[in-house]
DNA sequence: TCTGGGGTCCTAGGACCC
DNA sequence: TCTGGGGTCCTAGGACCC
């Protein structure tokens, strides 16, 4: 039997796991966002629903924006422990398959299946997912990862969509290339100054060229994305995670040095006590500064010893500081942790 | 559009060592 | 002392994704 890549992505997740418990919401625009009011500033949208969208309003948007473009819109805090828990009801739906699945987030996971006909798969498991958990997903089909995430995108909402290498260049060679997942504003940007504008153009850009802008990995691969090529592996055991981090945005800039510390000793603690929880070790501390202006800088610093202690981190944190300047207001703290590596022949 | 929060991977340059 | 080349570690920053 054939192996296919599934892609499965649930339908606006966060507003449908809200609809789910009030189906008042059903049909209104919904937006899930940092709070429930949007005139919070510095607060932006998670989640839009499809009418809420039909106003113009999408994921990171400001709230206030959102708020003006949208103001009959219902307005709701941002529940993460109930997204956690419908996303793990939806991935062992999934699992219930013989298929091989590779959980990408909340609402997206890829599987390895193989079978003759990708397509009733796809149907069965939307059936599944929509009988057991009330919640609606698309489904990508492809011969890759590549392909199968990109065909997702043709299958929204609550559909099913074939991309293949036969039907690669007829789908995807006249559109942009940010239109590939991989491909954001910057890269498309520097690709548009070699005149490369298109998926066809990408596909058939000069590696050498490419290899010159872009490094002896990226440049390559670009092209080969172009081309819609890429990985089929998939694995149900999750990569050991690198870091874990906490950040905050304050409604008013900080400006008191006292101030700055009690905040990084607080997200300190936090990170802490989630590095402890996942049984991990804290071997490099960094801080995140965002000033008013929006600049951003971050300072890492490596401990002497890996440490599970919050007041070590918080002290190395504190102690990044001084590689910082602290004449300006400051709008956003970060304490990120990365995460000693786990000795896989131990596991 | 006065611009969140939580992640991952790649590249480049300097320090240091042989 | 006019001065190579390679490897590794560390830090900073860029880019992208959900």
């Amino acid at each position: 039997l054939p192996r296919w890549i599934l892609h499965v992505d649930l339908d606006q997740f966060l507003v449908a796991v809200e609809r789910r418990r009030q189906p008042a919401l059903r049909g209104q625009p919904v937006i899930v966002g940092g709070s429930s009011d949007p005139s919070v500033p510095r607060k932006v949208v998670t989640s839009a629903s499809y009418e809420a969208r039909a106003y113009g309003v999408h994921a990171g948007m400001p709230l206030r924006t959102a708020s003006r473009r949208c103001p009959q819109a219902v307005f709701l805090e941002s529940d993460k422990p109930a997204y956690d828990a419908a996303s793990s009801e939806v991935m062992d739906v999934l699992r219930d398959f013989p298929v091989i699945v590779e959980v990408w987030g909340w609402d997206e996971a890829a599987l390895g299946a193989d079978t003759d006909d990708p397509e009733a798969l796809a149907r069965d498991m939307q059936r599944c997912v929509l009988n057991r958990t009330g919640l609606s997903c698309s489904v990508g089909i492809g011969d890759n990862k590549l392909r199968a995430k990109m065909a997702t995108g043709f299958a929204k909402p609550a559909g099913v969509f074939r991309l293949t290498v036969d039907n690669w260049e007829a789908v995807m060679g006249h559109r942009p290339v940010i239109d590939i997942v991989g491909i954001g504003r910057r890269t498309a940007a520097k690709l548009a100054a070699l005149d490369v504008r298109t998926v066809r153009d990408l596909a058939t850009a000069d590696v050498e060229a490419m290899r010159a802008t872009f490094g002896p990995r990226m440049g390559p691969w670009y092209v080969l994305m172009g081309r819609g090529i890429g990985s089929s592996e998939v694995t149900a055991v999750p990569r050991a995670r690198r870091s874990l981090s906490h950040q905050v945005t304050f409604p008013t800039d900080l400006v008191d040095r006292e101030a700055i510390e009690t905040e990084l000793v607080t997200l300190a603690e936090e990170v802490t006590k989630d590095v402890v929880a996942e049984g991990r070790t804290v071997e490099r501390v960094a801080i995140i500064v965002r000033w008013a202006s929006f600049f951003t800088r971050t300072r890492v610093m490596k401990l002497a010893e890996p440490t599970t202690h919050a007041a070590d981190v918080a002290a190395a944190a504190i102690s990044l500081l001084a590689r910082v300047d602290m004449d300006r207001p400051i709008r956003l703290l970060g304490v990120r942790a990365d995460l000693s590596p786990i000795d896989e022949s131990s596991v």
